[in-house]
DNA sequence: TAAAGAAATGACAGCGCTGTCAATTATTAT
DNA sequence: ATAATAATTGACAGCGCTGTCATTTCTTTA
């Protein structure tokens, strides 16, 4: 059967409460000591018992990754980068999927949270947008990191791991005017994302930057959605005397993208020859659309393990907390943007 | 603070031990008492402290799932009706990906189930496919349960939910017989997956009931990719003199069927008027290409909940184990297929 | 109605660990 | 060398629950 820290203690020949102390990295053990039960650690292959640590003391050693998002990719991206930290770190991972637009959704998880004896949090958009939800959250003992769309973090509520959409976007769309285009429209995702104000923004600097004139008949509202971005492109891009047609679209992610290729498609526009397409975030189906998409990529992995070894040194108390980080998305030129 | 168990006995004015004997279901304890005890449960809004559970019994309440796909669409649906059957039954879940190529997989998921002290694991393909890797985690004192491809489960080793990619795949292929197909390709995904394997004996059949004479020429071996899509229609569709075109693709999955349209696009083949393509899996991107994939739907959620609850009656012991559940993916007709 | 058996309930130890605080040992200052 | 101080180490309780087994209460049967 599996080794105990009793076993262990034995080993070593010291008492259980030393081997507890070199397991947790605590400081007034002798290097001699440490390296002793350090030896005996390594022979049995000891690991500490979670459950047991959990109830043992006050603190706890799990932590909670809380999305809504319907988005499968950036959700297996984050939680694999999570659990690698936590794997790391001797932590356990809990799994939340909950739904935003429900009422309730504070009280659930607040409950959850209570139930679970969890130590720390991370929230993914939309629910890491929600400042009365986060504020509840903070509110409790527990830890919260989010990860935010913006360049530095709107509020003090928590630390954050911030994407910088905005430069991501301006890149962008600078590919585009580099490209000559002039008239870009824009299909935006959900008007209360973060990441939709914020490609927005971007947008408007590239253009701006360029001393483009801004135009808001090529701008859509929209949502983070197949559907929206095919009506988006036909809105854009239907014939009226009175309005001009844009030369490329800004997509806000790469479905809407697809969705614009897809009423291109209908319309009878060939991409990239008569129009050109971006979309952003680089989820796998951006590499089998036809054409292929142009888009702006983000770590996700990277971003994810990031937050949950802020998360956990927050959970410990460790100094050095960088409570912020940044990461940019990166341009991926593909198929679906051409010259004008 | 959070309610616990003496909290409720204190309540309830009974002992803990019949507080746990109720939370537990056990048999023997009258229904006055437990009606007595359930009312303090729910005036407290006790739940019981899982680490605690996990730590005190000879039984664990803890589950994990398994993975290695690169489906992310799959693995969350898999995931979250696992969890809805976990949250449901008072257990809790561990997640643990890994790589099936990895030759130490075996060693590295025994290691995690003895240390992380787990009642349960449920297997998706390819890893509940792998007979040694199975075996030696059945050998542990873990229930298993996995989930395949197939009608009847292939041994013993394990309870299993089996998806029937056979008939589902007879169906489609029908569908495409019926839409007046007699040239039929097919790109098979990954050899080694039961559900190629499967898929190609459902479409071996449907050909064989429709006296449809079989071509060899007319299959591609491929794998599970958008690449393989892409060069296995290429293939199909080169005009050689000597060989026919077929007038419709099998695509072992979406895919494959999205990699199939990009190809037939490539070459200026239209779909569905000169070459109709479906797909299989309906993951969420086969309502996003040009034209929309004609595909099969699997209710993942459903099965994964299924091979849970499974899982978690093995568990308890409980007598009515219906040790197999079959599910048959359903047709879905979308715009990728039309009459020859 | 009493004895025997069955059903229901409770007392208590202990799962593997951490927190508290007291005991021991090493180090420094006198 | 000795007292005073600091650094290490250990004994023990207890986290919230379940398993074991003893005790109490209810049924059944003669």
């Amino acid at each position: 059967m599996k080794a105990t820290i009793n076993d262990v203690a034995k080993q070593a020949g010291v008492s259980i409460k030393t081997v507890s102390r070199v397991i947790n990295k605590e400081v007034s053990v002798r290097q001699l000591t440490r390296d002793k039960v350090q030896k005996a650690v390594d022979e049995l292959n000891y690991q500490p018992n979670l459950a047991a640590r959990n109830l043992a003391g006050a603190k706890s050693f799990s932590v909670a990754y809380i999305y809504d998002n319907p988005n499968a990719y950036y959700i297996i991206d984050m939680q694999e980068g999570i659990l690698s930290a936590c794997k790391q770190q001797g932590f356990e991972l809990l799994i939340h999927p909950c739904d935003a637009k429900n009422k309730n959704i504070t009280e659930e998880v607040v409950n959850m949270v209570k139930h679970a004896r969890i130590a720390g949090l991370i929230l993914t958009p939309p629910l890491s947008e929600m400042p009365d939800f986060v504020q509840s959250l903070v509110d409790l003992d527990v830890k919260v990191v989010r990860i935010m769309s913006g360049d530095v973090a709107p509020d003090e509520l928590s630390p954050c791991v911030m994407v910088n959409d905005r430069d991501a976007a301006q890149t962008i769309t600078q590919h585009l005017i580099d490209l000559g285009h002039k008239d870009i429209g824009f299909i935006a995702g959900d008007a209360k994302h973060m990441s939709t104000v914020e490609r927005y923004k971007g947008y408007r600097r590239a253009l701006k930057e360029s001393n483009i004139d801004f135009n808001k008949e090529l701008v859509i509202e929209g949502e983070y959605s197949f559907d929206s971005g095919v009506s988006g492109a036909k809105q854009l891009m239907s014939a009226e005397s009175n309005k001009i047609s844009p030369t490329a679209i800004f997509s806000c992610n790469d479905e809407i993208a697809a969705g614009a290729l897809f009423a291109a498609r209908l319309m009878n526009i060939s991409i990239p020859e008569q129009l050109s397409i971006v979309g952003f975030e680089n989820s796998p189906f951006s590499r089998q659309t036809w054409p292929k998409l142009t888009t702006a990529d983000q770590p996700n992995n990277q971003i994810a393990e990031d937050a949950a070894n802020l998360l956990i040194s927050q959970v410990r108390k460790q100094k050095n907390q960088p409570t912020i980080s940044q990461y940019v998305p990166k341009l991926i030129i593909r198929d679906s943007t051409a010259k004008c």
